[in-house]
DNA sequence: ACAAAACATTTTATATTTAAAATGTTAATA
DNA sequence: TATTAACATTTTAAATATAAAATGTTTTGT
């Protein structure tokens, strides 16, 4: 429904015009810039890997945490829900990825590690992802790669600082 | 699982160490930024207008065009699936926040505008929901804003030139 | 020691999301 | 004009997500 003349920008940020505030138009390009790469990396992962966004991040984590983590470390690292966690934990146990083993000090926890079939399953899949992640943002130079970095954690740094 | 000395960032970059390529640091900032804002802003849209973020982004894109959008072009902008599309058009229509009628060219497309009552309804959201962008990001400067803006920009010039 | 609070996790119910198939419509072309 | 391809949307099935309740464990305060 739009007429000929129209610049149409397929995304977020097709809603905003110039008298809108410049927050939002920052929310919105970051939002889009996000969803543009996570949708590339969820296409790529299930059509070469048969797998989802979550569970590479769920086995993401725990490869970089090599003695193990709970399920509420998993929850936290992964923004999501503990109930969630619970249920990609429970698929990836069944397919031999995973181990959920308990904790002497504590009965209330799980320490959930890589199986060696998940670490090596892992390894594959981190490659790959890898080289897209690179292929997407790699035409940044070095400089600006930091340049970004630098401006991004300021930002995360004044929404965490506010309350709840 | 952390001994105490670990520094604990809780959120998906801490799946990273120095070692680690500096596009997937600034891919996993970026998630990181992306999904902080995204939780408060889903917090709060439900708590104080019982609403959800996609129901919410449904409307601001057809606050923005008059004329109305097509299902298509809703799918689009709102980078979701058409499924998606259909099932949130359902709800907000059952409440009354919006039209959706025929198009006499075209039978196969439906234009999607949104009813008095849903206009209103937005204008609502809207103005709280500016509020809590500026509240997370006002504090970032006018330069710092333009020069985000910018490497966003330039940063999503990358992604798109990609093919598929 | 006991009650109450805090904690870690799972379960439940419901909503969202996606990809892919199905349906119906229009355009292209042979 | 048939036939095929492209298009717009909805439906379906499976996965993912959330909040809130339930369960069991540990800590705290009295």
């Amino acid at each position: 429904m739009n007429d000929e003349a129209t610049v149409v920008e397929l995304n977020h940020e097709s809603r905003l015009q110039s008298e809108d505030h410049q927050s939002i138009r920052l929310w919105l390009r970051l939002l889009t810039c996000t969803n543009m790469i996570e949708q590339r990396l969820r296409a790529r992962l299930r059509e070469e890997f048969a797998t989802t966004l979550p569970r590479f991040d769920f086995m993401a984590q725990l490869d970089r945490a090599p003695d193990g983590l709970t399920m509420g470390e998993l929850s936290q690292r992964m923004m999501v829900s503990g109930g969630n966690v619970s249920g990609i934990a429970n698929q990836l146990s069944g397919e031999g990825l995973i181990d959920r083993s308990p904790v002497p000090d504590n009965r209330r926890t799980l320490c959930v590690t890589l199986t060696d079939k998940g670490r090596k399953r892992f390894a594959d899949m981190a490659a790959a992802h890898e080289r897209w992640v690179v292929e997407m943002l790699g035409n940044l130079s070095q400089v600006e790669h930091q340049l970004i970095m630098t401006h991004l954690a300021q930002l995360k740094r004044g929404v965490t600082a506010l309350e709840t």
